[in-house]
DNA sequence: TCATTTAAGTGAGTCTAACTCACTTTATAC
DNA sequence: GTATAAAGTGAGTTAGACTCACTTAAATGA
């Protein structure tokens, strides 16, 4: 009666699995989902699964890298294009916001799991996160070299203040309430951010321009 | 041989739970407690548990809302004394980096479990999160009122960016890596936020000035 | 073409930990 | 003192991750 699998690749049948786990796992979350049914889904039994993963957690992380290997895409080129701080900030803002629309389900597998420190820290995941991220500071830093952007705040914790601020504004998306307009929130996290971050001071700009008029006024006065 | 727990009333028998399950989740994280340690700590049996809470999850859930309610304490109380909507909000940002600096395996349990949509969403412990979060949105509001903060983006995007850039700022502290210095942190993200949130615009108010200083030389240049 | 080897696939079984329930025991009320 | 309510028990059930000795299809090589 059991039909046994037909006999595939070491590769493919990888491929099959993570894909199968992907959808499960975005679908019902890590903890609901079970080896069995992931099994079921490739056509295999549960055993099989275990020749190519160690571990339920391997499984994920690897469903994880996976992903972000593919999703980094043409981030970089795409930012080649674009010039000016404030412009190039808002694009990489804009296009997390996209990723973050389009995979809702898949994004917040992620956010759940990325964190838990055990396997986390120091692992293949966190790297890729780490280069993922590291685009915005590089951003971030070429802006304060060129003068654009302030530079007594350390770039990390502006990233940590973008990236943070927009896994919390989207989290109620990701859990299927209410809608995310991410162009909407794109310009207004860059309004926000950008009065804090320009080099120049409002107080010291005002001030420099009030002693120009001052100035001004004095040599009105004299002249008279 | 096997002696029976003494016999406690029961709010005592929860608060002994509630303690253990608190130290133990702390310690070792959700998944990797298990109910019979928490029952060997108490020094009843596993069952006992269960006539006092319905899962382990909803243990979680009580450990994490107690703590959240002895949490409040004073803050409303605290930001009375303050005034200026600057220092208010520094407040609450230094006062939240200090929770998390003086808790952190705590905070770290409360991070990762809380947002699990499954229970949360509409969960009592939601609701103590909002009301624990409604402090920043008042005072924010009350800014705007009164002139001292730009109207023109919405509270709860500024409160996202505010407690998401905290946690993910914070993140490696509670996971044991590195420092949290709290004074700083608090003073550059105020720092970095102020220059975003007031009422004046720098580019308006130079763009003004700068033509007032143009008019008078121009009036100059043709008296003399 | 057939024997040998390799590796994909199997499924019964182990183990752990959450959860259940019929029962026992102690304290309190009358 | 007996009845009763409630605290506590512990042997069991169940679910799901993980193991391993085994089977069998395909590739290799004479």
């Amino acid at each position: 009666m059991s039909a046994t699998a037909p006999r595939i690749s070491r590769e493919e049948r990888i491929a099959e699995i993570l894909q199968a786990a992907r959808e499960l796992f975005s679908d019902k979350g890590y903890e609901q989902s079970s080896m069995a049914e992931i099994a079921a889904r490739v056509g295999v039994v549960e055993g099989t699964i275990y020749k190519y993963f160690e571990s339920k957690r391997e499984l994920l992380l690897s469903v994880l890298t996976h992903w972000y290997e593919g999703m980094f895409g043409d981030y970089a080129e795409d930012l080649n294009g674009i010039h000016g701080a404030r412009a190039r900030l808002q694009f990489l803002i804009w296009r997390h916001l996209r990723t973050l629309r389009d995979n809702p389900d898949f994004c917040r597998l992620t956010f759940n799991e990325f964190r838990v420190e055990k396997d986390y820290h120091g692992s293949k995941l966190q790297g890729l996160n780490k280069r993922y991220t590291e685009l915005l500071v590089q951003v971030l830093e070429e802006g304060m070299q060129s003068g654009q952007i302030r530079n007594d705040l350390p770039a990390s914790l502006l990233r940590d203040m973008i990236y943070g601020g927009i896994e919390h504004h989207a989290w109620p998306y990701l859990c299927g309430h209410g809608k995310l307009d991410i162009d909407a929130i794109a310009e207004q996290i860059t309004g926000l951010l950008w009065q804090g971050i320009p080099t120049q001071n409002l107080h010291t700009e005002t001030q420099r321009l009030t002693e120009l008029a001052t100035r001004l006024e004095q040599k009105l006065d004299s002249a008279s």
